[in-house]
DNA sequence: CGTAATCTCTTCCTCAACGAAGAGACTTCC
DNA sequence: GGAAGTCTCTTCGTTGAGGAAGAGATTACG
């Protein structure tokens, strides 16, 4: 890994935090609300302790947490049918205002894969599985 | 681009901002100083009223935002050489604390990087390249 | 030369998010 | 069946970040 290389690497996860939170402020996300629906996002649905460990927040802000990103459609609560105490977080399909920010980048994303080959594909997507496992915290 | 490869990839973009925020926190830093810190990465020294209008942010939360940096070592401030009024803040090489927080990361991906071929290596570095344009907000 | 514009920084105020502590509902175990 | 433990949610107080307005220094322009 050249020094050239390291520096690209740098800075293009650099861009792709940026982009992260240019959308989430855009859809009235703070820091800590788009760090939980990563969370569901890459780990599946979970109650609100499993959450709040997660995030490293107390039960009661985790609450208003979930709140927040309930009535801004991004989630959905469901009693959990073993546990009657518990309750499940789930995280939507197609949360409509995040879709919407994110589109311009698909787009451009879009356009930039189409340009390579099949094989060129399968190299991209193969490293972004073992990033992505690379990286969760 | 099949629906797999979109999920993967969409899963990719937040394992990548989780892992920012993650690291952010770690260093005692909020989301806001992220995204800025990433601005002075991506686009180079500025002043506070570029990075006021690129963050979005009045002069007086951006004035604090730069204490915190320069506070924490991330940043520098210089005086602008040919207007006496303005302020240059530069991003210093190697803010040890966020270069400590992401170490173990890019121990991993240096693992992941050091398994493809050098062609391989070449199609990835040069989809950063054209992506990191591409997400640029 | 003097007035207007520009740039950073300070001060005061507001508001949103967090932690702590405890209530209420439910489960587990003796 | 009852006591202890678990889980979510509520309430209260605190803290920290952001907006608004203006001061002070410097530059630009008539």
């Amino acid at each position: 890994m050249s020094t050239d290389a390291s520096e690209i690497y740098r800075r293009y996860i650099g861009a792709m935090v940026l982009h992260g939170l240019h959308a989430a402020r855009s859809c009235g996300l703070g820091g800590t609300d788009l760090y939980a629906l990563n969370l569901l996002d890459l780990n599946g649905p979970m109650t609100p302790g499993e959450l709040s460990a997660q995030t490293g927040l107390t039960t009661g802000p985790t609450t208003r947490l979930i709140d927040r990103l309930e009535e801004a459609g991004f989630v959905r609560r469901t009693p959990s049918p073993d546990d009657r105490r518990k309750v499940i977080v789930e995280l939507l399909a197609e949360p409509a205002p995040l879709a919407e920010a994110l589109a311009p980048a698909r787009e451009k994303l879009g356009d930039i894969f189409a340009g390579y080959s099949e094989e060129e594909r399968r190299t991209l997507f193969d490293y972004f599985a073992r990033a992505t496992e690379a990286l969760r915290p």
